[in-house]
DNA sequence: CAATTGATGTAAGACCGTCTTACATCCGCC
DNA sequence: GGCGGATGTAAGACGGTCTTACATCAATTG
């Protein structure tokens, strides 16, 4: 597709592009529909045949963040292999990873208010995040005898919010965040092991 | 002091109110130095007398936001009396009051991306509110024997981003959050417990 | 193989918010 | 009683959002 033709050719994926370029440098605040336009070389205006207006392309940004964030996750899980407790292991640092990694992906998601009500698909794509970590909760959970087993989704919830506390308090190298005397990957660690130490899940031993 | 004085008389004060009100109304995005302007019966350029530019004002507002949370976490903990482990609950019930009721200060504190290195009476601002809970935290360990004591600062972090998980992802009746099959206070609360009997302390039994 | 048509981009402009500069008013103090 | 600093206003440059009217292109279709 030729730069010089009157018309893009994809306009809408370099916008998003642009907005996750601007969002990683400027902060989820400092993008504007203007810039992304200036961005991929195009009118103020053009982005307005993409998009119904700035928050729509950031809800857009945030669909896209959660489906490459549940395939990072569902990656980093693997089926619970070798053993549920390595892979739980490895989700806690693919979910500090990405926040670090894909840091205008995770603002977008979480730092932005985007109401989730009037966006079906994105609400959608937040629950699927969500199931694979229910899905690993579920794999923990069923090493403890049924008596003492917790509800898979309220373990993947304290998981999701630890891990997204840390994340959002200490995980990035970001001017607003304060800082720590260890790795926010380490402190996620720690407590992710006293938690599953609590429901009876000690040192790894079913 | 009259209103029909050229002068306001205590616009400070009538700026940062009005800037509580307008994120309370519209989140922290939604608030602009104009708006708060006419809020006051001002024109627009009378709030860059105070304040420098937009950021400080939110600056200004979140330090007094955390002053606040620090006093109200410092009632809620109450010396660990009756004893630690009911004052530690009585924190993380606070702890989500305070980011549910005084939802505008919440927002300023965390979600604005207000930079800490360049603003160090908002950062010691936020120590002080971290010390509450590392206080808490060393009366906690101190009822656990010397070789199975994890460090206070480390648990204070733990529980601090187990709550602002809970409170950022789950704790406010916005549409931008998730809905829960449970009260956001009993989620971070069997959080809580759980963690605790993991580090060894188990049902309140020293 | 045009001609049409819908999709995509541009131009222009109304409106608002930020922030600056120059000026007006007021209060406290000597 | 008038001086000077503090506080507020007026006006305007600049940029972002979003709308409306128009220009260009590409693909279908007769």
């Amino acid at each position: 597709m030729s730069r010089r033709s009157y018309h893009h050719g994809n306009l809408k994926e370099a916008l998003i592009r642009a907005a996750l370029d601007l969002i990683a440098q400027h902060g989820p605040a400092g993008f504007t529909f203007a810039e992304a336009a200036r961005t991929a070389g195009v009118s103020p205006a053009a982005p307005y045949r993409h998009f119904r207006d700035r928050d729509e392309l950031m809800a857009d940004v945030a669909r896209r963040g959660f489906a490459r964030f549940e395939a990072v996750l569902e990656l980093a899980w693997s089926q619970g292999r070798p053993d549920p407790f390595t892979a739980f292991e490895r989700i806690g640092r693919a979910y500090l990873a990405f926040a670090r990694d894909e840091s205008a992906y995770y603002s977008a998601m979480f730092e932005t208010g985007v109401p989730l009500d009037v966006n079906p698909d994105l609400a959608a794509a937040g629950d699927r995040t969500l199931a694979v970590l229910k899905q690993a909760a579920e794999a923990i959970c069923a090493r403890l005898p049924p008596e003492r087993r917790p509800p898979p989704l309220m373990m993947a919830l304290h998981v999701w919010s630890l891990s997204h506390g840390v994340a959002s308090l200490f995980g990035r190298g970001d001017a607003a965040r304060r800082k720590l005397p260890m790795a926010a990957e380490d402190l996620l660690e720690a407590g992710v092991l006293v938690y599953l130490q609590g429901l009876g899940l000690g040192a790894r031993t079913p």
